[in-house]
DNA sequence: ACAAAAGTGTTTTAACTACACCCATGG
DNA sequence: CCATGGGTGTAGTTAAAACACTTTTGT
């Protein structure tokens, strides 16, 4: 596949610089009412890959940082706003793009579902359950695999899981985010004494009308800054979005 | 829209990129017997930041895998194989070089004390306590201590500690490397039944004489995959060091 | 015999699990 | 008044922390 002239080529050009992003959002499944994860791709207009999926990305635009070009991404196929945003990692073996050496910086994003339903969807951009994303471009399958691990990772340490939620939700919402995630059921009671200690959230005074059953209260999220991990103490790059 | 003036001009403003190696040993206290944290420095002899400290690290070689790029940076400051080697971040601020927009991934490597001790030491590499490695180059100071706080991390959870030592070890040395990252002592006796329990280390028939006092049984380290999380399912590149 | 580190045992405490039970609402 | 999810209580299990204690070596 590779000729020697191919190869000496590559050697002799510069590696490619780009930064994609994994976005996620949570929906609620009409029939069962179990949340899902499902992640937006665009379509690819041009080879390599044409017509395959692929994650929203493009190149590192020279002014601005990393974390910048992540929120355009977003910006620029779904004109939504990251309520959380994270460096996933850097992706740069050789083998990853045909014609030319690409090193791919990817971060993740999760978005609430109101600002989901606004996204728009068109021919080339389509929203898929992260489950039945496969077969996607370049090694997309992989990084969006391994996104999910990092979120499973995040969400039972971290305090991720409050950011696909809008600012009140039910203890139950937030469940359904965690069993999500985490693909197994939860004991209710356990998980609202979990909560109720050490994290973040504090209970408001009103409830959520409306329902079928026993209104549920509302609860918000007190911890100040959504923080991610990694620069930890804001290495002149990459903050990520409160 | 992709004229060559087009090209031209995205080349001239693309981000330069380059990687960086954090590499961790553990050198023993000859006064007090404690472990602590050690690191390899390169003077810079360029501007900018000339004669400065920093960490090792260069530009991206056309055909070399991400890894295999910090792994050469190892070889060419300490001469050292890794025993761990992971991607700590991509840092990719504005204003990290003065004079050019600099992208650097950063990888963190662990090596065994025997290896730092064979490690070349120059007018231009030194090796200096993690404690005290200050007013380095560029954002190094940052750098530095993001990849501390990512030890600290990865020793409570995974099985990195074994990569400071070598394959055959007592229980105390290894309690050292953990009190050494954690930064506060450990209980011998429970230090031991957590590791007994769960982790992957198994007693030899060997014990280690010469001490002062009762010989301690020596212990190796089982775990076939030394790895590290990132890329779970190998994506094509960046495959941790065994 | 003594010091000092290796190694074992035991008690206490906290956290998580599983599950029984009561509460409030719409139909 | 019944079904359904919201919310509380409680016993059993498991893991970790604290610390007393025994063992084995060099001097």
């Amino acid at each position: 596949m590779y000729g020697s002239a191919n190869v000496t080529e590559r050697q002799a050009q510069a590696p490619a610089l780009a930064i994609s992003t994994v976005i996620f959002a949570l929906r609620t499944d009409p029939g069962s009412g179990r949340s899902e994860i499902w992640l937006p791709l665009v379509r690819r207009i041009r080879q390599p890959h044409l017509g395959k999926w692929a994650l929203p990305g493009g190149p590192l635009g020279g002014s601005e940082s990393l974390q910048d070009a992540a929120a355009r991404n977003l910006r620029e196929t779904t004109d939504l706003e990251p309520t959380y945003l994270e460096q996933l990692y850097a992706f740069g073996g050789l083998d990853r793009a045909a014609t030319q050496r690409l090193v791919s910086i990817v971060y993740w994003a999760l978005v609430r579902p109101d600002q989901a339903d606004l996204a728009r969807e068109s021919e080339n951009v389509r929203w898929f359950r992260a489950s039945e994303a496969a077969g996607l471009a370049f090694d997309h399958d992989e990084i969006v695999a391994y996104a999910l691990e990092r979120l499973h990772g995040r969400i039972e340490h971290g305090s991720v899981a409050y950011h696909f939620l809008g600012d009140r939700f039910t203890l139950t919402q937030l469940r359904g985010v965690f069993e999500a995630v985490l693909g197994r059921p939860l004991d209710p009671a356990n998980f609202r004494r979990q909560l109720r200690s050490a994290r973040d959230i504090a209970a408001t005074d009103e409830v959520l009308q409306g329902g079928r059953n026993r209104p549920p209260r509302l609860y918000r999220y007190t911890g100040q800054n959504a923080q991610a991990p990694p620069p930890a103490r804001t290495p002149a790059d990459d903050r990520p979005t409160s």
